[in-house]
DNA sequence: TGTCCATGATCAA
DNA sequence: TGATCCTGGACAT
């Protein structure tokens, strides 16, 4: 259930955990048997995101093992000694006060340098990275004639981006989703960057995505508190249905190269711009 | 107990 | 565009 602020608060917590501990390593469910024996033993140095992407080192290997949670992936951490396994854990970790289970992620690798770095290659800038370059990602949005909303979630244009951070941002930005990318402008794109950058650091520090400004929070209108499952405020995302917080209109929802897209028809206008259908 | 769904991405056609 | 993979939670039966 990630995006990328939950990477980089999962990498921040192997490192603040395990780092310079030696750990002890399996896999319970066993598809990762081979690679967690040759961690058993090491010292952990630590742990790092890209986008969606996780990565964990040791001392004395090369290789640092690679993790993408997918859809359905989850890493938790628990005190003491790890308890029987529950369920499928296709990974286990172990340090001296504590333990990680990782189940049902889209990868668990362990991968050399120059594997990393050909992954790294097709991730775009990292909203949450110091050396993250946003001209990439314009590059990409300029050049395309595919919707914004498309593209947002396109790792290249903006990694660690995903389905909440997509619809909540084109809805603070009040863009209609179907707009082409080459239809942005350059300054329209800065701010989005520069929005991207607050909400995901935001979100990484609190450990949740809210997205809705102080003068529309429900105390701030009158309303009661509204927290959507995956547990933040937002305007859109999975709001399908109920009223715009701000214009009243209906939130409304559709497919989007099989993902569900959301957002208002009244703040996000087909304006006189020219968009997509 | 079963089905659907999810903050994701890849692959084949 | 559709099928597929991963796991578990929500919900229906």
């Amino acid at each position: 259930m990630p995006e990328g602020h939950v990477t980089h608060r999962l990498a921040d917590t192997i490192s603040a955990d395990f780092a310079g501990q030696i750990v002890t390593s399996s896999s319970p469910q066993g598809r990762f048997a081979n690679e967690a024996a040759r961690i058993t033993g090491r010292v952990l140095t630590e742990g790092e995101a890209y986008g969606k992407h996780l990565f964990v080192g040791f001392d004395g290997i090369d290789e640092r093992v690679h993790v993408h949670l997918g859809l359905a992936g989850r890493l938790t951490f628990g005190a003491g000694a790890p308890p029987a396994p529950v369920g499928a854990i296709r990974w286990r970790m172990s340090g001296e006060a504590s333990y990680a289970d990782l189940r049902g992620p889209a990868a668990c690798d362990l991968l050399r340098p120059d594997e990393v770095t050909a992954l790294l290659a097709r991730l775009g800038p990292d909203p949450l990275r110091d050396d993250a370059d946003p001209d990439l990602g314009w590059q990409r949005v300029h050049a395309s004639s595919m919707s914004i909303a498309a593209l947002l979630m396109d790792q290249r244009v903006a990694a660690g981006v995903g389905n909440i951070f997509r619809a909540e941002v084109l809805y603070r930005h009040r863009l209609d989703p179907m707009m082409a990318g080459r239809l942005l402008r350059r300054a329209e794109w800065d701010a989005i960057w520069d929005d991207l950058v607050d909400l995901m650091h935001a979100a990484l520090a609190i450990g949740r995505i809210d997205t809705v400004r102080p003068e529309h929070m429900p105390e701030a209108m009158g309303r009661p508190p509204r927290v959507d499952r995956h547990g933040g405020e937002v305007y859109v995302y999975r709001r399908t249905g109920q009223r715009c917080h701000v214009c009243g209109s209906v939130v409304r929802t559709a497919e989007l190269a099989g993902r569900n897209l959301f957002w208002c028809p009244g703040c996000q206008r087909r304006s006189r711009r020219r968009v997509l259908r």
